[in-house]
DNA sequence: ACAAAAGTGTTAGGCCTACACCCATGA
DNA sequence: TCATGGGTGTAGGCCTAACACTTTTGT
């Protein structure tokens, strides 16, 4: 039985949104890929995604797709740029609204389909099906623009870190390193960062300061215009 | 007759693009407006657009538009952002590809369709139809993000253009004004620009230096990373 | 000569960068 | 006590922002 009950007077597209889930493992950024296990591209990782229903809108479906593999609801996630090729999928047209997501890691606790995801460094990627691998390169470049000017970074990591886990993270998304001293002062000059309860650990070494995020500063300095930079 | 041809097992929304044309007229911000024609919303002002041929991508479509509508070819056209709210359109679901294109209002010579074209300020602009104010917005908002970080400017000035042009564009986009002597100073210590010949206007006061945009020099600096601030 | 806009230089303060030593902790 | 990583301050240079007077030119 053909089911093609739904018809047009002129051809349609297909819309799908892909994401680009990124976390910090803290020390280098990780991506969540899942291995397809249909044709096309039958057994190549891919950006988790799907298609789009028609009644939810692409940040709906995002949102969903993001809850359906990591099992996190309330996380960033930011559009970033539409993929149209005439043929990047092979069976018929498909266009491609392309998200990203930062999740913290220490947060998520296995997707459904935990068999078949799992969490790449950065320069461990595999080669990706359709046209994912460009996707993924135009999203870790976003992610550098972005984290430049805004706080992005508190997405990734826990609710309370430490300044060293924070520098970790911005050198590994700008791939560059920082003085330590300089990094301290600039963060804290900022003033959105709040110092939380010192916590002992067993480690063989000095125990780092913590710190929370504190989004009512970041709020206040965001009104009247600032620049985060690096 | 009903020409419904193309059939899918799931309903597909319709695709189309939406082009924010800037100009600037050397005082103002212009952004190109279509009274429409036909329902919904007849007689509305609207952005340029139209639906995306199955044989074409997103970009090749938004230039075709912005070719049709402004007669020019090569201009600066960059998407942005793709909107999909489920209702957006009376009709039927359609989500839009939204770009925006920065033209030399100089070389435009009135579009095909001139009788319905308008040039806006920004501060004229009338309700529009469809989700176009967000658009148009959204737009805006992205234009004064990227004017920070790449010298776009210039793809909206003439070849041969003066330093208090130059101010007021940037003043016109940011909706700020700037010092003239830190502006000459930051602008010419960029390297980015090469004098032109001068030329003698006859107007009732001094003639301004004539620059032009110095494309190799702005490569070159773009290389090792730099950035324009303001 | 006047009106109108163009052009020009200096100074003070803040921010960025580079740089080296001590501290806390567990083994 | 040692090894490891955490934490801290300062000095020089550069960029930014604020600021006023002179020049050109057509009327």
């Amino acid at each position: 039985m053909n089911e093609q009950k739904f018809c047009y007077k002129y051809p349609h597209p297909s819309v799908t949104t892909d994401c680009v889930i990124f976390g910090f493992d803290g020390v280098r950024i990780k991506v969540l890929l899942i291995e397809r296990g249909v044709e096309p591209y039958k057994g190549k990782w891919a950006l988790p995604g799907g298609f789009m229903k028609i009644d939810e809108s692409a940040d709906e479906c995002a949102r969903r797709e993001l809850e359906e593999e990591t099992g996190l609801k309330a996380a960033s996630v930011e559009q970033f740029h539409t993929f149209t090729d005439v043929n990047r999928d092979p069976r018929e047209r498909v266009i491609t609204i392309a998200y990203y997501a930062l999740v913290k890691l220490s947060e998520v606790h296995g997707g459904d389909d935990a068999s078949k995801a799992q969490w790449f460094s950065e320069e461990d990627i595999p080669s990706l099906a359709f046209d994912h691998d460009r996707i993924l390169r135009m999203a870790l470049n976003r992610l550098k623009e972005r984290i430049c000017f805004e706080p992005i970074g508190f997405e990734l990591l826990p609710e309370v870190f430490t300044m060293p886990e924070l520098q970790n993270l911005y050198e590994a998304i700008l791939g560059v390193k920082f003085d330590r001293r300089n990094f301290y002062n600039k963060m804290l000059k900022l003033g959105i960062l709040t110092e939380a309860e010192q916590r002992l650990a067993t480690t063989p070494r000095r125990t780092p300061t913590k710190y929370r995020f504190n989004a009512e500063k970041y709020a206040e300095l965001k009104q009247k215009g600032f620049r985060l930079e690096f």
